[in-house]
DNA sequence: CTGAAATTTCAGTAATTAGTGAAAATTGAT
DNA sequence: ATCAATTTTCACTAATTACTGAAATTTCAG
């Protein structure tokens, strides 16, 4: 692997460690991103220095999070893979999936608490601040599903924009 | 602990042993987050039945995130803490630390390999894509920048507006 | 200053998560 | 249908991360 690649797959190795993602996903996500071509188990593990085995069960969680595609290559039985060569499909797939994960879910369980009668004042406090959060989260989901009926070009336009908006919306 | 205190501290201690942060910590900024009063360590500790230790080193944590704020209250030695009042400051927190120690080294390790020259094909499709990255992560920063200039008021309309600033970009 | 209250540190242990190799299952060309 | 190539599974081990209790340090009222 060139100098250049293994900087940038160790970097994502440590960052993924940080998120939720394991060390070696991250790595084998990073290498893929940067390969022209597919890429096959055999040579992500040949590359990372890591088992078989365990390139399989990354892969398996990377399909599983949608940000790889399996690719046939005639004449050869491997599965190859590859990232969306755009990256701005790569972010909306991150953020979806993220959202599905753990949005979802957490909007669910403050719901219902919301639904409970408060048994006193401290059950009232505690309501009134899952409420904020709750629309919080609520505004910005929305929000974020809205900009991605954005094509990317408007996406640009909007991101360059930045505080600007405020002018357009007064 | 209340039935509906516990379940949301629960749940959060859940979600942020998905993130970088660890069960308790989540766990313990939940249940600060829901404390009308400031909360002290000796309590944080009973209610969530962790060691004493475990909760210092928790709060240090959190402390370092500038999540929390340590409030001294009249005739009594013991360091109490608070979480904002407001939401969006609790995100607006959330966002910039996570910027600073994920983001920004991830931008200058880029910024390093761009600088590169490449050795080979290879090399040139990886800077290309992580040029990509590069301007899709500094524009959505820059963005984010911006719009923490914004009044809370500007920024619920923002977010309500969705994709609406389609139409106010054309 | 003194010393009791409070907090922090840290070495050791527990719990969790990641990685491996061998074996099982699947795939597809012949 | 057969069988070699390939992928997956899984029990086990390794590595990492979290937690504890005891001891050290800090803090501050008197």
């Amino acid at each position: 692997m060139s100098p250049l690649i293994e900087s940038f797959v160790r970097h994502f190795g440590e960052m993924g460690s940080r998120w939720g993602i394991n060390r070696t996903v991250g790595q084998m996500y990073a290498y893929i991103v940067l390969s022209e071509e597919p890429v096959n188990a055999d040579e992500l593990a040949a590359a990372l220095s890591v088992s078989r085995s365990n390139v399989s069960m990354g892969l398996k969680e990377l399909q599983s999070w949608n940000l790889v595609r399996l690719k046939h290559i005639a004449g050869d039985r491997k599965d190859y893979f590859t990232a969306p060569e755009d990256v701005w499909e790569i972010a909306r797939t991150l953020l979806n999936e993220r959202r599905k994960r753990e949005i979802d879910p957490t909007l669910t369980v403050m719901r219902e608490l919301l639904m409970d009668k408060p048994a006193d004042r401290g059950e009232r406090y505690a309501q009134s601040r899952i409420e904020d959060m709750y629309k919080l989260i609520e505004m910005m989901t929305h929000w974020s599903d809205e900009i991605q009926r954005l094509s990317p070009k408007q996406l640009a336009r909007m991101l360059k924009l930045g505080a600007g908006v405020s002018k357009l919306l007064s």
